[in-house]
DNA sequence: GCCCGCTGTGTCACCGGTGACATGAAATGT
DNA sequence: ACATTTCATGTCACCGGTGACACAGCGGGC
């Protein structure tokens, strides 16, 4: 590929010149010019942006870093990062964090040394003191969930309000039993939800039992298990609230096969108004999430000494249909 | 963030030395190498990938360009590329190409700019030989669908088998008016998923009626119109064949408000099988393609002379589930 | 005629890790 | 004891675009 030397050489002048040319510095004669561009031309010159970015230091390049890119949720999420640094002339660097939190810092450093512009990151270890050193350097924001160990910005949905909604609503359509199966309370995601199930339980007056509260449910398998050591329990619940939409989708097969307990869920997900019965949820808005997050990140790199909100919480809303409606 | 030189100074030696150091190289006297490991320490020295891609003139990415990065199939691609190339210490930009053909050009080459060491599309645009220039630099891998215009790898499932698979087994079904819900021909995949439709009509001596084919179902509100036109058809269809997953689940809500029409579709999605009746599909297998292309892209690296088969199809399998035993 | 400013263009250095090569000292071989 | 190899370490240049600065030539104002 031809360099910007290359072009010098062939139009007889200085790299310096194509350059400006290049760049439509307005201190260039015509005659230059027109040499120049003729041999930008001949050469199908095209700039690498290897250079200005070793100079600069900084990679056109916004990183993405989520749990599961080929999660819905965090699939939208990405999209709407890839849509404001597109507009910007940026990339996007995506990478998966996977299940296990010990790999985290290894996985997100290999990212950093990129040089990247900013960092969108939904973290799953439970700290992210080992991104202290970078705080300084790259715009780090956090998605649906906060930093912890460090200073960030975030925006996060209201785990908290969602989860005492869906559960109130449960509440309000005669369950005095409910379920809450999620996935693990290392999640802060998760924590927060179990949080405001507490809330609504204790709102409507209801005792919190411990024994109705059953983790590691991550796939139809360990959903079934999840389910039936609730089943065996002296008094079965005749709901269940679900933490996240991948919790409610494993459920929904095994639901199906014992009797209808109402359902209520943490997150919407493709197909859930066409399930029998419709699933009722919480709808979250990923795109909002990684729009915020993205035009954050552009907003620091323009206005490095402004001050902006540190946590942005995002309302959430119930999506009304129909499992919560039937009753065991 | 500390340089190579910084710690160089701290060490009192030169900056090659501390290359050396930490690269393991065995020609560094133990008390060097103790005072240069200490220096890296205290300064927490991290190396910058920049220098390294500059100097290489490869960066360690592999780009990803699909139609839609949220896309479940594409997904489920892409993260099957991130896994391979995190195994060799590389990155995966990606870019979601959107539904405009005329774009693909900018938003490839905006990608290329970067230098990547390979790049994995599967393109929207009915020409690449704007990609002519490239081909002697990146490694590119074509998924889903073959390049046009100029010659690389590619990694396709086979569409004509599925689409006759499927079809075929609507036929034996005992139905004879099958209609077919695409996208657009413009894009080959759902070109040769016609011909496959085409060639398993042949096979059952059924007449091919051009009205039973209809575009443009690209959403729910599209796809009830497409649904719509074959209803109003003198002899309407009692099949239907939809060309792929975003098709078939737009599909969903419209049949079901229209009397139970058998369904079989291209392309599995989330919940096909828990929705009444489940939805027969074709399997195919996206996160075979991502690794495959991958995989191809750090062979080539690996290997610059060695030769590769240009295009390999894999088969697609036919799951049966309920909705094309249902009839009109 | 001199200074000033403006214009068009060129030169140089820089960003940071590392390959090619050099250098001086110690170790080994004869 | 001297030649030759090995070893530890250093110096330099390079990758390519561009900011800082230089400089020659020219026109205008005094």
């Amino acid at each position: 590929m031809a360099t910007m030397r290359d072009v010098a050489r062939r139009a007889g002048v200085s790299a310096k010149t194509v350059s400006r040319v290049f760049n439509h510095d307005p201190h260039v004669s015509v005659v230059t010019k027109e040499r120049v561009e003729t041999a930008l031309r001949e050469l199908n010159y095209v700039p690498s942006t290897l250079s200005t970015t070793f100079r600069s230091g900084r990679a056109p390049v916004i990183g993405v870093a989520v749990p599961d890119i080929a999660d819905p949720f965090f699939g939208a999420l990405a999209k709407a990062v890839e849509a404001v640094a597109a507009v910007h002339g940026m990339s996007v660097v995506m990478t998966s964090l996977g299940e296990d939190p010990t790999r985290e810092p290894a996985i997100v450093q290999s990212l950093l040394r990129q040089s990247l512009s900013g960092l969108v990151i939904a973290p799953i270890a439970g700290d992210q003191s080992y991104l202290d050193a970078w705080v300084a350097r790259t715009r780090l924001v956090f998605v649906d969930r906060r930093a912890s160990g460090i200073v960030a910005d975030s925006f996060t949905e209201d785990d908290h309000a969602g989860a005492q909604l869906a559960t109130r609503h449960l509440v309000e359509h005669g369950h005095v039993r409910i379920g809450f199966l999620g996935d693990s309370t290392a999640i802060p995601t998760s924590r927060g939800r179990l949080v405001g199930y507490r809330a609504a339980l204790l709102d409507a007056a209801i005792d919190y039992d411990e024994s109705l509260v059953v983790l590691g449910a991550l796939d139809r398998r360990s959903a079934a298990a999840a389910f039936a050591a609730l089943e065996r329990l002296e008094e079965p619940p005749t709901a269940i609230f679900a933490s996240n939409a991948r919790v409610t989708m494993s459920l929904v097969p095994v639901l199906r096969g014992h009797g209808h307990l109402a359902l209520a869920g943490f997150g919407d997900f493709p197909m859930a108004d066409m399930l029998d019965p419709s699933v009722t949820v919480i709808d979250q808005d990923p795109a909002a999430l990684g729009t915020l997050a993205a035009q954050r990140i552009l907003d620091r790199l323009a206005h490095p000494r402004r001050r902006y909100r540190r946590h942005t919480v995002l309302p959430v809303e119930l999506v009304e249909r129909a499992s919560c409606l039937s009753t065991g």
